[in-house]
DNA sequence: TAACTTCTTGACTATGCAGTCAAGTAACGT
DNA sequence: ACGTTACTTGACTGCATAGTCAAGAAGTTA
């Protein structure tokens, strides 16, 4: 590979991360060519694709952030906390990150560094979930669909509602955890 | 008006009752005039633009349906049942009727007709959550605002995961009510 | 430095929708 | 039946984005 090739290669890759972080997955890619000061023949003559592009940076991207959160609400105590924080903390992330939301929200199906991102995160959330209801703490009735639908659903008013702050939609997030509680008897 | 405007304008009115009914007021303006019948330049003439169209239809579209649910809700008996039943039937509304929501959603902001079926809803639904606070049976930390939000949040959600059966959308729906009921002492 | 190969470019096609307008068509009045 | 005027048409512009490719630029090697 010619010097200038692995010059672009980098330069791409990096301003990839920057616009994406920024805006999402779903950014044109000639915001990225822009950033990269290539134009977006390079970026299809280097990786591919879109989706390719995608692929090569979406694990440096979130892989970290959901890792994060699984990091830290393993160390909690307490079925209900623990599931109740995974589901915030997710619902924040989507709302800080656009390019973790859209992992979240599936948006390259067929992407594989997507999918398992993804599912690492839905595997640990339907762990929670199984322990909280074991413990009688959540509705005996949440199947691990409904949560990742409580997922998917936040992103996509993630998405939709921009205006909204985020003390607002911090407040609102609880009232959907509140539906998930067990009833008292 | 000549004898075939005339016949064109009601043609086109009843084009876009089907089209909008079943596809909601997003519908592109060319399915309207192929089942009308007509170019998509004679719509523009009769009706000036898109949203003249639909402020032309839109009343006979979605105002029934919503004072059917206002009717409904208005002749239970109970705060926290009309309330719950308010978010609910309207909620279903959004599921059945994209125009409907497009309505509940603000798609159109401008459109005077559109802006005088969302504040009938909303004006509505502000009075039961008022009593239902008053009577302590929902969380005294919602706001109308949080009210609209609710409505908005779930027409997001319909027309983003249209895959979903009504019966789940349906069950999902408890979760939500479920978490702004006040918390029993 | 010249030949050779790799690489980059940006104009191009394609898609989908909003909205416009010159030119053609048809209803109406006399 | 013919002129006038209202009306309709559909091709056109404009916009935004994905993806392609022939031609030109530039790194590499001898």
């Amino acid at each position: 590979m010619r010097a200038d090739a692995r010059r672009n290669v980098e330069g791409i890759r990096r301003a990839a991360l920057d616009v994406f972080r920024a805006g999402g997955l779903t950014t044109p890619l000639d915001e990225v060519a822009r950033a990269a000061g290539v134009s977006k023949g390079t970026i299809y003559h280097r990786f591919g694709s879109r989706t390719g592009l995608i692929d090569a940076v979406v694990e440096e991207l979130v892989a970290e952030r959901i890792a994060g959160i699984i990091e830290a609400v393993d160390a909690l105590d307490g079925p209900l906390l623990r599931f109740e924080e995974y589901l915030l903390r997710t619902w924040l992330l989507q709302f800080d990150e656009p390019a973790a939301n859209d992992v979240l929200m599936r948006v390259l199906p067929d992407s594989e560094p997507l999918t398992t991102l993804f599912d690492r995160a839905c595997h640990f959330g339907g762990r929670l979930l199984h322990e909280a209801q074991a413990a009688g703490v959540v509705r005996a009735d949440i199947t691990p669909d409904d949560l990742a639908y409580l997922i998917l659903e936040r992103g996509v008013i993630v998405r939709a509602c921009d205006q909204q702050t985020r003390d607002d939609y911090r407040r609102r997030l609880d009232f959907v955890l509140r539906g998930l509680r067990a009833v008292r008897k």
